[in-house]
DNA sequence: ATATGTTTATTCTACA
DNA sequence: TGTAGAATAAACATAT
């Protein structure tokens, strides 16, 4: 629905051009009696009037097929018959696994897809933008406009999208830049200029956070997660501006928004690991950069520089701060159901579906410590991180071309004639 | 060299 | 109209 998709001043002038009169958004707006709020009224467009049915979407993601020329990474990594669909609704699980990047039976759950399915399906298959003075355009003109059209998403919920739809719930910057424009054609041209925004949206918002990599698995770049505390930043429907940025709270008080790294003495992980109170006071951002040094740059703890014991096996321990929070971030098992995001497990499945995923993420959890065996909780949270490519599960290592648009192509535009 | 990451500054926009 | 979130540009640092 549109009340959960604001349409904002952003790119407006895109949107409307390619779906109608604002209108058509008011009268979405009344879809709300279908559901409750957030990412599940918008999941209610799976079943909305210009959908198929739910029995079609059960046949196969592959019908759904996408012409597009460009990226086409193919659907390799994808299982149709992956047991994890099975606890879905069906045409959402359908419509999931058609777009979700990472085509894993496990990430085949991907909350977030849902998300920018019903999204994509809301915009396009709905009758409602279908309506006036779409029909009148040139379909061939209007197709092309609509695939490049700027998405209705701020670079931080694309962010928080990606990170959330990724089985490890950590992408590298790479990993974030393919999944956004595997997804949106529209991110397929003026790299520099959106990528650079990406950069600086990771780097600026307190959401956000650094994990570095282990030793053993080099590469470029780190991987970035999602605080554990950022919540539902979307929990007004709007994607392209969320009510209120979310800031570690110490650091509010101390500067305006500037993260910081690492913690003086004070900055036990405990305190900012999320756990203890919904409103923990201690940052993040002092996990993550030294709050005396003036303007330190590039603060990522290197293991050595950070680990006060020897780190256990291969894995490089960031630091303990880190460790932890990533650790609880990402590993606990009930982590993902504490998660109440827009686009996490809680709003988009139903409590059976909720429980088939929990054992999933218990099953995941129990082989990785197995897998690492040993009881630092760092241990743990990076080999989250390795796990990508241990387990083939690395989103941007099978990139697919799951664009966004992918469903738009293989049927015609709802009510466009 | 290029990618990645940090920071500052400016502008635009929505909203109270 | 003021405020705050977001987009963008750019300078700079560091890592690969």
């Amino acid at each position: 629905m549109l009340s959960a998709v604001k349409m904002e001043g952003h790119e407006h002038s895109d949107w409307s051009a390619y779906y109608g009169e604002p209108e058509c958004y008011t009268s979405a707006g009344n879809m709300t009696q279908h559901t409750a709020l957030g990412m599940n009224s918008m999941s209610s467009y799976m079943s909305m009037p210009g959908m198929t049915s739910t029995s079609n979407m059960t046949g196969s993601p592959m019908n759904m097929s996408y012409v597009n020329t460009g990226v086409n990474h193919s659907m390799a990594g994808m299982s149709p018959g992956s047991g994890a669909m099975h606890g879905m609704g069906a045409g959402m699980a359908c419509m999931s696994a058609t777009l979700n990047p990472n085509m894993s039976p496990i990430s085949s759950q991907s909350p977030s897809m849902n998300a920018l399915t019903s999204y994509s399906n809301m915009s396009v298959m709905s009758p409602m933008y279908g309506q006036s003075n779409i029909r009148s355009r040139d379909p061939k003109t209007y197709r092309r406009s609509y695939t490049h059209a700027k998405p209705p998403y701020s670079y931080i919920s694309l962010i928080t999208m990606a990170l959330q739809q990724s089985t490890t719930k950590m992408l590298t910057l790479n990993e974030l830049y393919q999944w956004i424009q595997d997804l949106f054609p529209f991110y397929r041209q003026n790299q520099q200029r959106w990528q650079n925004s990406i950069r600086h949206s990771l780097s600026f918002n307190d959401c956000f956070l650094k994990v570095p990599r282990s030793p053993d698995k080099p590469g470029k770049g780190s991987f970035w997660t999602l605080h554990p505390d950022s919540g539902n930043m979307f929990e007004n429907g709007c994607y392209l501006r969320r009510q209120k940025r979310f800031r570690c709270e110490k650091d509010v008080g101390r500067e305006t928004g500037r993260k910081t790294s690492e913690g003086g003495p004070n900055s036990s992980p405990e305190s900012c690991n999320g756990n203890e109170s919904p409103h923990h006071t201690l940052s993040v951002k002092d996990v993550k950069r030294p709050v005396s040094a003036p303007k330190p740059r590039q603060q990522v703890m290197s293991p050595a520089e950070h680990a006060p014991t020897p780190v256990p096996q291969t894995h490089h321990l960031p630091s303990q701060h880190h460790s932890v929070l990533v650790h609880e971030a990402h590993l606990k098992p009930e982590h993902h159901y504490s998660f109440n995001h827009p686009f996490s497990i809680n709003n988009l499945m139903s409590s059976e579906q909720q429980q088939h995923h929990h054992k999933m993420d218990l099953k995941t959890y129990e082989q990785m410590m197995q897998y690492h065996g040993y009881g630092s909780p760092m241990t743990g949270a990076l080999s989250m991180g390795s796990m990508s490519t241990k387990t083939g599960l690395d989103v941007a290592s099978t990139p697919t071309d799951t664009s966004y648009y992918q469903g738009v192509y293989s049927r015609p535009i709802m009510n466009s004639s």
